[in-house]
DNA sequence: GTGTCATCGTACGTACACGAACGATATGGG
DNA sequence: CCCATATCGTTCGTGTACGTACGATGACAC
């Protein structure tokens, strides 16, 4: 009752001024990014070709096949993971023969990471369907406009 | 070193088409979408003004506030969540005393929900701050870019 | 060399997110 | 009325995602 009244008065005052419509959480950036994060994963993981992959270890095996050899705390950097979570994604990659790791030689505090056979395999096998998952999930909007969401994105990060 | 060879490959065959650029992982829409996510949640946390309230919670509060009264079911639907999911937020809110539920007495399969006086409190003062935290998220951009992308976004949902 | 501070990896707790399976209930066709 | 089918909510398992705290190591000042 008390919340109809405030939200009436809040109505009311800004149907006044044209450029703020009523907040609606569909209309939220933050609610928008969840739902469309939560459609981008599903199309990865019925596109990508394994099932038991998730968009994380594709992510962290595919820097590990552009860079060879890397220490944890790095490769959560270059995929834009908390060292916590990073270190989740590459205890299953390690249980799963995927990924290798060796003490760095020259700082005892670092674990250097690299793919074994089978993830290199793996990889080389996902990368190619890559674009098609990326394809599909931007398929809504024409050419001009699936660059400029990209820009868009890259921008607010 | 098959890879690198493949890599390689694949490199000369795109760069003669100037359309397709070689594949990335922080050019595709669901890395980007992944880490725009992230920073959303994270400037979600520290400005809504409790820190223990997490943006599904607050959106289900907000749709709660809203409706009145809804089944789990449709309230999952209305935010996008997976009954699965809804069932451990549902869970938390009513252990938190925020929410409160009932049977349907039309339908025995339903539990229908509602705010508590204390979720009622709660939600009419976060719904204060929720438009500056999407103005923080959104910031980088100006008013023409934010509105292009809540478009685009909105319509690869 | 010693103390101070930062960095790296680990461990624990909390909270989404979803597939799969399950039991209870509802609904429509026969 | 009865059965096939669908829906609703729960439970289980796996995998992010992050805050916090911790111990080990490294870097640097003094």
């Amino acid at each position: 009752m008390r919340s109809n009244v405030a939200k009436k008065q809040l109505e009311s005052k800004t149907a006044s001024s044209a450029a703020s419509r009523p907040y609606r959480i569909e209309d939220q950036i933050g609610y928008l990014l969840r739902r469309a994060h939560q459609r981008a994963s599903a199309i990865f993981q019925t596109g990508i070709g394994d099932p038991n992959i998730t968009p994380t270890q594709y992510s962290s095996l595919a820097k590990l096949d552009e860079y060879t050899e890397l220490s944890q705390n790095l490769l959560g950097r270059l995929v834009g993971m908390d060292k916590a979570t990073m270190q989740g994604v590459v205890r299953r990659l390690k249980e799963r023969g995927l990924v290798d790791s060796r003490p760095d030689p020259g700082d005892a505090r670092r674990t250097l990471l690299s793919l074994t056979t089978e993830g290199q395999r793996l990889i080389n096998r996902l990368l190619v369907n890559g674009p098609a998952v990326s394809r599909e999930t931007l398929k809504p909007l024409n050419a001009q406009e699936q660059k400029q969401l990209l820009d868009l994105l890259s921008r607010i990060i």
